[in-house]
DNA sequence: CGAAATGGTTTATAAAATAAACCAAATGTA
DNA sequence: TACATTTGGTTTATTTTATAAACCATTTCG
């Protein structure tokens, strides 16, 4: 049976980029109430995505306000294609 | 976003259920083939499935020696299809 | 007989996910 | 103006999971 890429078998990580897949690119607060999860939680998952070259994280500012801005890699992409390819077998979809 | 029961959103105990939604029965050295776990790992992931209701663990003898057979529950098979749904939502298949 | 293989289980360890605590800057409020 | 609160995060600690290592009983092989 396939392996299941570990970094994406991960509830939040997975849901993140299956956000980012559709979105273009997407800043921390929307993506915090996009997947419903503590901001904590949230900044390390997108570490380990960014750490693995799956997602770019700028941090910038939006006026007076931080505003960090995250999007999938080329990277990323291919990654997660290959996760559903793998995913298929398991689910025979 | 919907949840992804943690009971089955694990790399093991999914592909021990993938097995068995297409198998009828299987027993303990088959799965730990076709999964490539080792017997401990196998052993402690059953035990989940099983303690969940999601799957039947009967433990008899073949001749001299010990056999485990498994086989999905109703239960099983109702939070598998679930499992799938909900993941279509995040791969959008 | 003693050594290795079979079919497991139990227990310990490593790795994850999650939550809690914290921080700096901005804003609201008495 | 000062003090509490909110915003947008990060860092660290705790809990949960997954995995591996050690073990056990029985059986078979040399």
């Amino acid at each position: 049976m396939k392996e299941l890429n570990p970094l994406l078998h991960s509830q939040l990580r997975l849901a993140i980029m299956s956000i980012l897949m559709n979105v273009e690119e997407a800043d921390f607060v929307y993506l915090k109430e996009k997947t419903e999860s503590t901001a904590g939680n949230l900044s390390v998952q997108l570490d380990k995505l960014s750490s693995a070259g799956y997602i770019s994280v700028e941090k910038g500012m939006s006026g007076k306000r931080p505003r960090t801005i995250c999007a999938v890699t080329k990277a990323g992409r291919e990654a997660f294609e290959e996760y559903v390819e793998a995913l298929r077998t398991y689910l025979n979809l």
